[in-house]
DNA sequence: AAACCGGGGCA
DNA sequence: TGCCCAGGTTT
């Protein structure tokens, strides 16, 4: 499809948004800046996280890593102890990769063009377009969770917007609207139409700039639009997590850094299958390492990710003989210190369940 | 319980 | 290119 199809002209649509952000679009810490290094940093925590999420995050970030010199200056390990919580831990290590690139290959300064941009872990077609045009403000176009609605409702798109074929017109018309002049506003009022009027339930069509040519609106579909994609089942995995106690002291280790959960802290574990009996495989273990002491269960706790179910039993054991396990990745600190340190969600949930217990 | 979300990695 | 993986929030 060309321009010259369009059911409306593209001047129409950012006229009428521009005018509506003027009045109605949201402050956000990282919109009073034209500085890239802050504005990829807001992209890229923003990925797969809402804005209320970010704001606390961002704001440590910068406090810690003002440029992005001090940030590729400091260790990786670092930067996934200020990252822990936000989820999706290769977001923490592509941040650091990339801000070394910038420093190293690009002098400290970050290209303005999309296709350099997307040289950068972490930075994919539509991050790169929002970098290009928040702080550049060059004429590049994005696709993020909000700018797919909006289009799904403008074009009345028939189809799941995830598909391979839906996701290339998606991207042709975001490019169609995007205008040559003030692309910088343009961006951010796309994102906050979507953000604030054009939600994924209950959409505010009453409010919404482009109520006049949305497609979906004139074909009252407005509400079930975009079109689900198929749901798919997720199996259950199991495990059993060691609350290892030696006299005030946990024994923690660290997730291999480029795995599942990389860089997170974590109790022990032993990985179950359905069938088997977790307090028989607790005792081999406890004979296995030589340890005596005595264990008792915490509790259970459930943790769903997007690809599988965790379930994850955990037993406290407390021992008065330590020597095989505090080897390696494994590291021992006092319960007081657990809170504070980067343990992955599931693993909260368990270590929310000792401190309930008390002593 | 289910939907949502940008990019990396691999076949 | 198409598919799988990834984690926490919202509804």
């Amino acid at each position: 499809m060309n321009s010259t199809e369009l059911p409306f002209r593209p001047t129409d649509f950012s006229q009428q948004l521009l005018a509506w952000y003027g009045q109605s679009g949201r402050n956000l810490p990282w919109r009073n800046t034209r500085d890239p290094y802050r504005i990829w940093l807001s992209e890229i925590m923003l990925q797969q996280t809402t804005v209320s999420a970010v704001i606390d995050y961002y704001q440590r970030f910068l406090e810690k890593f003002p440029t992005v010199e001090t940030l590729a200056a400091t260790s990786l390990e670092h930067v996934i102890d200020l990252w822990a919580g936000l989820g999706y831990y290769s977001r923490a290590r592509n941040l650091h990769t990339a801000a070394k690139m910038v420093v190293e290959q690009f002098h400290g300064r970050f290209p303005e063009d999309v296709e350099s941009l997307q040289q950068l872990p972490g930075v994919g077609r539509s991050t790169a377009g929002a970098i290009s045009a928040l702080a550049f403000d060059q004429r590049a176009a994005i696709l993020d969770g909000n700018v797919r609605r909006v289009l799904c409702r403008l074009f009345a798109l028939q189809e799941p917007p995830r598909s391979s074929q839906a996701e290339k017109q998606l991207w042709r018309w975001s490019e169609q609207l995007t205008p040559a002049e003030q692309v910088h506003d343009y961006t951010q009022a796309i994102m906050d139409l979507g953000a604030m009027i054009c939600v994924p339930r209950n959409p505010l069509c009453h409010q919404c700039p482009a109520v006049g040519i949305c497609q979906a609106h004139k074909l009252e579909l407005a509400q079930s639009l975009p079109l689900k994609g198929a749901s798919k089942k997720i199996p259950t995995r199991y495990e059993i997590a060691l609350l290892i106690n030696h006299q005030d002291r946990y024994l923690l280790r660290r997730r291999i850094i480029t795995g599942f959960l990389g860089g997170m802290w974590e109790f022990p574990t032993l990985s179950m299958t359905a069938e088997e009996d977790p307090e028989k495989k607790l005792q081999l273990l406890l004979s296995d390492f030589a340890l005596t002491g005595a264990a008792t269960k915490l509790g259970s706790i459930e943790h769903v990710y997007s690809h599988f179910r965790l379930h994850s039993d955990a037993y406290h054991i407390k021992i008065d003989n330590f020597s095989h396990l505090s080897e390696g990745e494994n590291c021992w600190f006092p319960l007081h210190e657990l809170p504070t340190i980067a343990l992955h969600g599931a693993h909260k949930k368990i270590l929310a369940k000792r401190l309930q217990h008390g002593d």
